[in-house]
DNA sequence: CGCATTATCGCAACTAAGTTGCAATAATAC
DNA sequence: GTATTATTGCAACTTAGTTGCGATAATGCG
């Protein structure tokens, strides 16, 4: 079981997540909540959030922990395993809507739960 | 510039990917080589041997960084950006030979450069 | 070989991300 | 309004990886 008690901090948390589509590291919500909350009040937000399956996580290029919304995913099940792709330059993260290209990359010898891209975001690449 | 003095230690660590294929992470090397070397000197070797492209590294699903040997790569040109793949069970990691199934991920959305995967390998799914 | 040069190493101290135990605080239910 | 207990802040800890510096050893040359 995750969230049971509707706190302030935990509205804070949710709002960035619902304020944009793209993924947001723990560490970026840590600093950026610096003087209103505890860094490990945020983290236990974000551990019980996935619990309930109301966003999902992955480590980036750096090894940090990412978060981003999950979104047809029910408290009991999480169907949200979407690739993700990290752009190197900028370091923004995008959840990738579901292709069916993805399952093609396994030949039978792995069951492939997760994906992760990176390279050079559409926006870096034009402007250099 | 990487590797300059071919050093005891610097062999010992090579020895390591030559004794098998699949990817090392640095931590693994850390405490094998617990009461031979330093980790400062160990990570600094890596750091070489990936200068020189004789390695290549990624991050793995804990955050661990991870290297593996290089195949078709000169010190000049680094050709070896093979997908990994990750078992969430066993923790091993592979080395994917190249496929052209991977460059069909993207839609022209981005410029892929890497791709990591997690599951279940071969193995860990047999025995379950 | 013997020596000088300097890349490499060990050590200890540090950084940064994330975790944990515990006492204080505040959300919820009655 | 009060009791219950989930949540929070704090401080201390863990773990992976980095850094500065003096000591060591690989290499090249006479
Ligand atoms: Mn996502
Ligand atoms: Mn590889
Ligand atoms: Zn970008
Ligand atoms: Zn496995």
């Amino acid at each position: 079981m995750g969230i049971i008690r509707k706190t302030k901090h935990f509205q804070k948390v949710l709002d960035q997540f619902s304020k944009q589509e793209n993924a947001i590291s723990a560490n970026y919500l840590v600093s950026h909540f610096n003087d209103e909350m505890n860094k490990s009040t945020i983290y236990r937000i974000l551990d019980k959030l996935e619990d309930d399956n109301i966003i999902h996580s992955f480590v980036g290029v750096h090894g940090l922990k990412w978060y981003a919304k999950c979104l047809d995913c029910t408290v009991k099940e999480h169907n949200d395993n979407h690739p993700h792709f990290q752009c190197e330059k900028c370091n923004e993260v995008q959840c990738i809507s579901q292709t069916n290209n993805e399952s093609k990359i396994i030949d039978a010898q792995f069951l492939v739960k997760s994906v992760f891209l990176t390279g050079i975001c559409n926006r870096c690449f034009s402007t250099c």
